[in-house]
Parts: C-alpha cells; structure tokens; sequence
DNA sequence: CGAACAATGTCAATAAGGCTGTCCTAATCC
DNA sequence: GGATTAGGACAGCCTTATTGACATTGTTCG
C-alpha cells in the first residue's frame, strides 16, 4: 500500500473509495434511520407522544419486569429526562409499574393491555417499511446488515442484544 | 426446533422468527445510530456545537455550491431550524454563502477551509467506528448493510445518493 | 413594463426532549 | 446503625425542532 501524503492523487483508487464508502455509510444512516423512525411518527403525533416515548415502550416490551434502572442503562439518558417519558405513559396508561419481588425498592416495568396494543401498531408500521427493504435486499444482505449494525455498536449494545436474543430460542 | 415456548401456538415458527427479526433490527437502529452518532459528539461539544451542525457540514462538504433549498430538502427541516444552524457556522467561520451564477437569488453554500478541516476531523471519528465495523463484518456485509439500508430510506434519498455517488465514477 | 412567483432571510412564539444539580424517601446491605 | 441503592421530585437550562407572518431581492412571463 504505496504513498499516504496526496489522498486525490493516482494510485490511490483504494483509499479513495474507501473514504467514499464511509460517506456513503454516513448518508445511510441519516436517511435510513430517519426514515425508518418517521414511519411511527404519525401514529405517536396523533397521541400526542414522541420518538421518546416509542423507544421506551419498545425496550419494555422487549424485557417486561425490566427495572427503572435496566432502561435508564440501554437508553443512556437521565433519570430525569426518563422520568418525564416514562410518567407520560403511565398517566396515559400504556405502562405499568409494579413492586420488586425481591428488592422492594425497585419497579418492574411492563405494558399494560393497551400498551401493548399500541407498541404493536407502532411496530406493524415498521415493519412494513423493513419488510419491503428486506424482500428487495434479500436474505444473505440482510444477515450482513446485522453484523455491520452489530459492529458500529458498543460493547454493551452487544451484550445487551445477546441477552434479549438469547431466551427466544 | 418445535416452539412450545410460543405463546401463538405451534405452526407459527416463521412468523414469529420474522417478527423477532424485525424487532432486532429495531434494536440495531436505535444502538448503531447512537454510537454511530456519539463518535463525533465529544468534538463537537467542545466547539459549541450539535448534531444539526454535523449534519450540515457534513451536505455541504458532500456538495459544495449546493443551494439552501438543495439542503432544505435533503435535511426535511424548516427554513427556521436550519437558518439558525447555518447562521452559526458562518458566524463561526465553517460555511460561506456566495451569490448564485446564474440566479442571483441563491445563496451557494461551500466549507470554508476551516469547515474542511472540521469537516475532516469529524469524519474521522467516524470513520473510526465505521471502519472497524467493516473490518470485522467483511466485504460481502457491506454490500448487504447497504443494500438494506437503502431498502429502508424513502424515494427521494435514494435519488440524492444516486446522485451523490455518480460524479465520482 | 408590471404582476406573479421563487429563493432566502427574519421575527416571534412554542414544544419536545435532552441536560445539571439538589434533595428526599424507602429499602437493602454490611 | 450507618452506608448504599432504587427511585422520585423540583427547578432551571439548552438544543433543535415546530408554526405563522412578513420582507427583500431576483426571475419569469404575459
């Protein structure tokens, strides 16, 4: 690999599309993780929600019996700024809070009944924007944007994906 | 692997892996674009700056002598939102504006040198990221990652990234 | 030429969703 | 019994988005 100083310069065709490719990467990430965030939107607008309260529902629908901590953990906000999310939702009764079994100090959190419905619609208009993208890309891309998805991640997104995998099979 | 585990019953294998594969994915959205994202965060705070800007410099640099209309319609934010990003950085002195050629109306927005090296040392924050993710998930992933990722974004960008990408060929 | 339209900028007000910091209660742990 | 932990509450701030109204300048077209 020749010659690092001029990166327009010829002989330089690999570096050059290498940095081509991470803009690429940069402009799919934009316009994919807009647009696939923006197919819930119009639902949540109408309940006077936002992407906020979507991702809470979609973490504790994930991991019902979850504790308020666990979230704070994967969405890596303040407790704070969860609590104003997270009280919405129980006031809107989509969430639920009941006391720890084992630690009385903690709650676990679930969705109610109409909570579920909800992150259910939420996530039937993603899916059929994920649904098309992947019937178009097919199977073998599909497991290549997982593994390129995975690696952009932290080691605690990792760990936490391999736990939420993990009791489904 | 028969699924007495399921709560749908037995004969549903398919669907629910495909749903569970479709909540996955949720999840990589929310993780990679968080870290994607955070890698360039530290910098910028340092300089005063937020995501609106980086996102901006980072247009601008992709296609200098764009229009503020050309970065109206890529970003999909109001005038007010991006007129108080870009007063900023021309302020700061990372974006010029110069009178259009031939309608004079327009204002041709382009990197200052010092918006190229900002632009630089973002991107190469990254590129970090971005290419140790390549690098672990291999050249077939990529073209998977992508090709799904674009699944994903609407008609429009995926008519900016044909666009994008073909002066460079 | 003049009217209509287009590109951009600006002002004022509002909202969502982050942040910090401090203080408090209740429960658990040592 | 004292320290720590889980969670909640209050006050205030910042960024980034929103809407609506209006001004300016330049282009286009009858």
């Amino acid at each position: 690999m020749p010659d690092l100083a001029d990166p327009r310069g010829a002989g330089h065709a690999h570096l050059f599309l290498r940095e081509e490719q991470i803009r690429l990467a940069q402009d799919l990430m934009f316009f994919a993780y807009r647009d696939f965030t923006g197919a819930a939107d119009k639902l949540l607008d109408e309940l006077g929600l936002g992407r906020a309260h979507h991702r809470a529902l979609h973490f504790i629908g994930r991991s019902p019996g979850m504790t308020v901590g666990d979230l704070l953990g994967i969405l890596r906000i303040t407790k704070q700024s969860l609590a104003r999310v997270l009280s919405a939702l129980i006031e809107s009764g989509h969430v639920q809070q009941l006391p720890g079994r084992n630690d009385r100090r903690q709650r676990l959190l679930s969705l109610t009944p109409a909570g579920l419905v909800l992150e259910r619609q939420l996530f039937d208009r993603q899916r059929e924007v994920l649904s098309l993208a992947y019937r178009e890309a097919g199977a073998p891309a599909i497991e290549g944007f997982r593994r390129v998805m995975r690696g952009v991640m932290d080691a605690d997104a990792r760990a936490y994906l391999d736990q939420a995998e993990a009791p489904r099979r």
